[in-house]
DNA sequence: TTAGGGTTAG
């Protein structure tokens, strides 16, 4: 087959014939390759990436085109029509266009201008700005253009098909990418580098392997770090660790491994499958170092939980008079958002005041998160309510953190505010209100949601509505219907739905139900070891320990460890971890001697243990002394110790709330007078006068 | 003409 035939786009031909080679008939391509040995020919795509015809061969020869400017600033290509295999688009009434010329914007294309055209490096120049900004639209005028003004010369018939396809991929219509990508009887490296950038910019992350895969086969003269970057990026996607040494290898033997590119693509690789220590020594390996360096290096500690190394980077970064762009601040204010450490968000605020970023939309994005996990949704809200420009970003986050507070009527009128404003709800924007109203107990309205979501706004639900779903239905003690539920979902149900249903069984005690979902869980292969605490747990609370014990022992069995409890407290900007009956803190004594003092005063008020969340056979005074120094009550302790009264105690711990420590903090609050947070795995507790704003509902 | 670090949920 001949090199791009079957093409009917814009690089329809390879221009003027390379000597010796005649045009037409179209050179067979063993033919145009012996003359031209250097050539670097096209071979037509696999079927897979070949699309649907958009256009029809288009009659040859120079025509007259004008491209204009619509009213609203939308190009538009006028002159002999196209002849599409579909209607085209109705044109909205409206004044008449306004004819403009590319290169002189400031001049209409009718009036004279010297004879001049835009040629193929006024197109070149900017098709990536109109990639830039999605505008399809115009950049099918463009392409339109192109066919009519018969931009074909060779050399720049590489420049504009590549240009072309880059600006569709961007605009994420792959099939024309791939259209053009077919049609271009030459590529180049660039060429296939924009292709596969389409393809992961699209998530369609096996075909973009695949891609790579093609590319490498049709020539290893066409890799480059830009190919290589997407490649990695794909391995870090699909966490294929495996695949990403095996580039390592392949960018060492090429000789790229010296491209900046190509070394933040590895660093970031890696930091991503979670080898802080490996990313870290290969950053230590790269000579000069720039921004996304540091950044890589940055996401990939906070994406793996190591929030204080990132802050180290951070350090590192400013030691070298490195100035951090919004990536870096995007990056590293969730870090505060893991530690649920307010002082650093709010000096990483300062920071991004400072620089003038403070109104970027994606740093407003991480502040709402960082100030609504760090306890403050006032602040979220004060955040969002200044943002310039909101995206639908902005307004999830914003509900998901009404839903962490319990907030599921605000979330709800945050929700109605979003669509009267205009903007469309995704499937994030759903998954939050669900959760927003399953931490609410609004049961009836979490289920109006879901039904909205399908039947309004045509969303597929997706795994994560069906653990909203299973948990806003168990949770609220709808623990049948939530069965029902699962029973009769479209998709298989994963391990988390069935989790959803066994947590919700440990909270009323459902233990006949709870061995069913176990045993359900175990075919499926428990993922971690969440599944048999909690059916460990609920033996425990229903006192049958040694059924607990058999679970624990098939837990150690197949390997899983259970994540210790720990609290922790941010004093003055430092964090204080405790674990249950902790006595490493230099001011262990104090903590002890004050909390022994709560437990009495708060005794005196009612208080009694609860001894069925003490998860092992103990005798009744053990179990009381295993409750009294749970993480959670030495942290409120040493908060009582180290604040002033008008401060509120936050406290954050890394697993769910212990329910005799729950009630006890809410006495605490009584003796103490003080208003206590604390933040567990699921979240918000506001502890003030007695009460918890979970209304024990979590 | 291409590319490397970024925010939300579960």
């Amino acid at each position: 087959m001949a090199a791009g035939a079957g093409a009917a786009h814009l690089p329809r031909a390879a221009g003027p014939c390379p000597p010796g080679v005649r045009q037409n008939p179209r050179p067979g391509r063993a033919r145009l390759q012996r003359a031209h040995p250097r050539l670097l020919l096209a071979r037509p795509l696999p079927r897979r990436y070949r699309p649907l015809p958009l256009y029809a061969p288009l009659p040859r020869g120079p025509q007259q085109v004008h491209l204009s400017l619509r009213p609203q600033g939308m190009l538009s290509a006028r002159g002999p029509p196209c002849r599409p295999h579909h209607p085209r688009p109705r044109r909205r009434r409206g004044p008449p266009y306004r004819p403009v010329c590319l290169h002189r914007p400031d001049r209409p294309l009718h009036q004279d201008h010297g004879g001049l055209r835009p040629n193929a490096s006024t197109l070149v120049s900017l098709l990536p700005l109109l990639a830039q900004h999605g505008a399809l639209f115009q950049g099918t005028s463009i392409h339109a253009y192109c066919l009519r003004a018969c931009l074909e010369q060779n050399e720049e018939q590489v420049l504009i098909g590549t240009a072309l396809l880059d600006m569709y991929a961007k605009c994420k219509q792959l099939v024309y990418a791939c259209r053009v990508f077919h049609g271009m009887p030459v590529r180049n490296d660039v060429t296939w580098s924009a292709l596969i950038g389409g393809f992961v910019l699209c998530d369609r992350m096996t075909e973009a392997f695949n891609l790579f895969k093609d590319m490498l086969v049709e020539g290893l003269c066409f890799l480059s770090a830009t190919s290589v970057a997407s490649a990695l990026r794909v391995c870090a996607s699909l966490a294929d660790l495996h695949m990403g040494t095996q580039l390592h290898a392949l960018i060492a033997k090429s000789g790229i491994h010296a491209d900046l590119t190509a070394s933040n693509s590895l660093l970031s690789m890696y930091a991503k499958a979670g080898l802080i220590n490996e990313a870290t020594m290969f950053f230590d390996e790269i000579a000069v170092k720039d921004t996304i360096s540091y950044g890589a290096l940055l996401s990939g500690c906070v994406q793996n939980g190591k929030a204080e190394e990132a802050f180290l980077v951070f350090k590192k970064m400013q030691a070298c008079n490195m100035e951090p762009d919004i990536a870096t601040m995007v990056s590293l204010i969730p870090a505060c958002s893991h530690l649920a450490a307010l002082q650093h968000g709010k000096c990483s605020h300062g920071s991004v005041i400072i620089r003038g970023l403070a109104l970027e939309t994606s740093i407003c994005n991480s502040l709402i998160d960082m100030y609504a996990k760090c306890g403050k949704i006032d602040l979220s809200r004060q955040v969002f309510d200044k943002m310039p420009a909101r995206d639908v970003v902005s307004w999830n986050t914003m509900i998901a953190g009404y839903g962490i507070h319990g907030l599921g009527k605000e979330a709800t009128t945050l929700f109605l505010g979003m669509k009267n404003q205009g903007f469309a709800p995704d499937d994030v924007t759903f998954i939050c209100l669900i959760a927003a109203c399953s931490h609410s107990g609004l049961v009836t309205e979490g289920k109006h949601w879901f039904d909205t979501m399908t039947h309004k706004y045509g969303i597929l639900p997706r795994m994560e509505h069906y653990i909203c779903m299973v948990d806003l239905l168990a949770r609220g003690g709808l623990l049948d219907e939530a069965y029902q539920f699962i029973q009769s979902m479209p998709l298989k149900a994963d391990v988390r739905v069935w989790g959803a249903l066994l947590g919700a069984c440990r909270i009323h005690k459902n233990i006949d139900l709870g061995k069913q979902v176990s045993r359900i869980i175990q075919k499926l292969g428990p993922e971690g070891t969440g599944n048999f605490v909690l059916l460990s747990n609920i033996f425990s609370a229903a006192g049958r320990f040694d059924e607990a014990a058999e679970v624990r022992i098939i837990q150690k069995v197949k390997g899983f460890k259970k994540s210790p409890g720990y609290s922790w407290i941010e004093i003055n900007g430092s964090l204080h971890a405790f674990v249950g009956g902790d006595q490493s803190h230099p001011c262990s004594r104090d903590i002890y001697h004050e909390l022994d003092n709560i437990m009495v005063d708060i005794k005196k008020l009612g208080y009694q243990a609860d001894t069925s969340f003490v998860l092992q056979d103990l005798e009744e005074e053990e179990k009381e002394k295993a409750l009294l120094y749970h993480s959670e009550k030495l942290a409120i302790a040493f908060g009582v110790l180290s604040l002033n009264e008008d401060k509120t105690i936050f406290v954050t711990k890394n697993l769910r709330v212990c329910g005799d420590c729950h009630t006890a903090i809410k006495y605490m609050t009584l003796v103490r007078n003080r208003t206590i947070i604390v933040r567990d795995t699921n979240r918000f507790h506001h502890f003030k006068n007695g009460q918890c704003s979970c209304g024990n509902f979590w």
